[in-house]
DNA sequence: TATTGTTATACTCTATAACTATA
DNA sequence: TATAGTTATAGAGTATAACAATA
């Protein structure tokens, strides 16, 4: 068999790419966050939105796109799910006719804090990792890249 | 108009979760890596492969699923598209001919070496945002989120 | 004119399962 | 039995463009 004779694969200017590591470090943030969230069909982007809403009662479509950084097109099939599923409620602004203010429903609110504390247990498994000072300084790091 | 009342939005837990931060850094490398990329279709993905069969002449279609963390299944279309392009060329193994061997093409290491160069170019425009020293400790902590 | 939300459409990335051919 | 690659299928996530209602 001649693939065990490359002993190992020399992947040359990958590892010191930014974007190359943030891109493996996500995927594997990804599918442990997928494993937590396994009864349902969580995502980050319907998990931003519940959370988003549930510490913003009333918030606009738009300024959901605005901080989970997708478009606003995007937007409005995340919250007809959560609709659908009556996690949240559309409900139009009577200052500003174009705008839907969203609202988490009691089962949306009850459905968050669950959420909340899978993430939590999610996030301690990282623990193992890092020192609380090294966690801060990753963060850190990571909030200078902004779109 | 009732939006601009709520004048910042509050983002909760989001700013302390891990995921949240990477994902957000992701987008936006992702995106800035899109537009250095402009004319092609070329993504993360195919990037990697590339770089991999450059560096790796005859690497195993297993191997480069093992390197860029995705299914074996997910690598067959990166080839297909690459051996379209004629970027590279499957060789079936003669000592495993369960095999291919992967074989850039002397196009394919002309383009890679075009694509290496934008891609320093990419990575440079990150220069502003660290010090060398910063960005040696965000990639070493960002290696330590495994699969 | 500009903004908010919507629809329609399409594309990328990835996974799973079942298959083949080889080992 | 196990491995390398393939096919077929599906789903999540996102973008773009054109549009209606409202400001």
């Amino acid at each position: 068999m001649d693939g065990s004779a490359m002993v190992s694969v020399d992947l040359d200017i990958l590892p010191d790419l930014l974007g190359y590591n943030v891109r493996t470090a996500q995927l594997a943030l990804q599918r442990s966050f997928a494993r937590a969230m396994s009864d349902s069909e969580m995502g980050s982007g319907l998990f931003g939105l519940l959370v988003l809403c549930g510490a913003n009662p009333g918030i606009a479509q738009v300024q959901i796109a605005e901080h989970l950084n997708i478009d606003k097109a995007s937007v409005v099939s995340l919250v007809d799910r959560s609709e659908e599923r009556s996690w949240l409620q559309r409900r139009r602004s009577t200052t500003d006719r174009r705008r839907h203010g969203l609202f988490l429903t009691p089962e949306g609110m009850a459905y968050l804090s669950a959420l909340k504390e899978r993430m939590r247990v999610c996030e301690e498994a990282l623990d193992d990792l890092f020192e609380p000072e090294e966690r801060r300084q990753l963060i850190s790091l990571l909030q200078r890249i902004r779109p």
